[in-house]
DNA sequence: TACAAAACCGACCAAAAGTCGAAAAAGTTC
DNA sequence: GAACTTTTTCGACTTTTGGTCGGTTTTGTA
């Protein structure tokens, strides 16, 4: 890795930080020239502008996500826990950085926006294979198979990634992932008990705060 | 209306077409100001800032449309003509401004959430209202109605409102429609007819300027 | 060593949201 | 109608921020 290519990933480093704690708008270019220690120049030196910049980083942490969601995918777990898990695969994971206290914010309309366009883009392709072997192995029977798995991918955003959501909204969600697919009731009961474990502890308040 | 008043919803008026035809984010107060013929001062001593006139001209559009809304739930369509009829009133007439224009493209990714948020608020108690309307009159039969209420709401923003969307979409839309209220196969067949003739004219290009 | 390419610098610019003290305009009271 | 108050209006000014540009240093190379 030369040089450049060093700097311009330090820099991507260090706006994905910004942009996921603070929010995209809300992080300034003199703010992340000012914690890499270079100048203005030197920024638009290696990017066109800040948004070119956000859709780089967004391209990051998509790109890092498929790696894990291919994996899951080429794996020998049953076809509907596969589903879910590339799903989860491409949410950014709770524990790095306090996403759902920023990403999900409303000023972070855009930056939620972008994911969620990028990530259906890369999801949907993934997810309809797995769902074709679903259906050839009888557990699922349904057609249009994309339209589906894209509809279930805005599902999962709309019903998870606004912030909180009640038992009722896990079950309808639950419910109509089996009727979407064609599913025998009951298929996708398992989300429950993950969704649980894992948004259990969903603080109200609750992060440390990190800069220096 | 006394005198400030009268301004007021001039500047909301105003704020209005001009967020609709070239986006929140793309319309500065400068130009607010401009063509209202006022001073900066003027236009501050009657919003706080620029998002909280946002957040008025949204209640407007809302306001306006949960009129008409109102008029659909209590009158004697069939209970799925309703439903749909709500959410088409509560969704910006592709006549008045170029909405599906500026309005849903990505740089109104924070109108558009907001609006988002607002028309769920509004719309999800009426709609569940006339659900259970359906379930008396046995041509629903599920259960955790504003949740599914709220999911049909999320499905017909995320298949309608990005702009376009194939003849698939509309079939997977209108299956799970069904399937999500537990209504029989072919109750919302007529969604399908509606969204041809309301869509249809969905130009590519074709946008006569309308700026002086 | 000389030359070129890559990397870097920071003063400067323009756009845009928002502030503020003062001045008109409109109402009120006597 | 004068005196006084409240409402409305004004526009110069400030601040923040994304972005530009000409020049300088560093690095690679013939």
């Amino acid at each position: 890795m030369k040089k450049g290519e060093k700097r311009k990933s330090e820099l991507l480093q260090i706006a994905y930080r910004l942009f996921v704690s603070k929010g995209y708008e809300n992080t300034s270019v003199d703010e992340i020239i000012e914690e890499a220690k270079i100048a203005k120049g030197t920024y638009y030196y290696y990017f066109e502008s800040k948004e070119q910049m956000l859709e780089e980083v967004i391209g990051m942490m998509i790109d890092k996500e498929a790696g894990a969601a291919s994996d899951i995918a080429s794996s020998d777990m049953p076809v509907p826990q596969k589903i879910i898990g590339i799903i989860a695969a491409f949410r950014p994971a709770p524990d790095e950085h306090s996403i759902e206290g920023a990403l999900m914010q409303p000023e972070n309309a855009i930056m939620h926006r972008k994911i969620k366009l990028h990530l259906v883009d890369k999801c949907v392709p993934m997810l309809s294979e797995v769902v074709n072997e679903g259906i050839g192995q009888g557990i699922f029977d349904c057609d249009h198979v994309p339209e589906r798995v894209r509809m279930l991918l805005n599902l999962s955003n709309d019903t998870f990634d606004e912030g909180q959501f009640s038992e009722n909204d896990v079950a309808v969600f639950i419910d109509m992932a089996e009727k979407l697919f064609g599913a025998a009731p009951g298929t996708m009961d398992f989300i429950s008990g993950l969704i649980t474990k894992q948004y259990d502890n969903n603080l109200p308040e609750g992060h440390s705060g990190g800069e220096k």
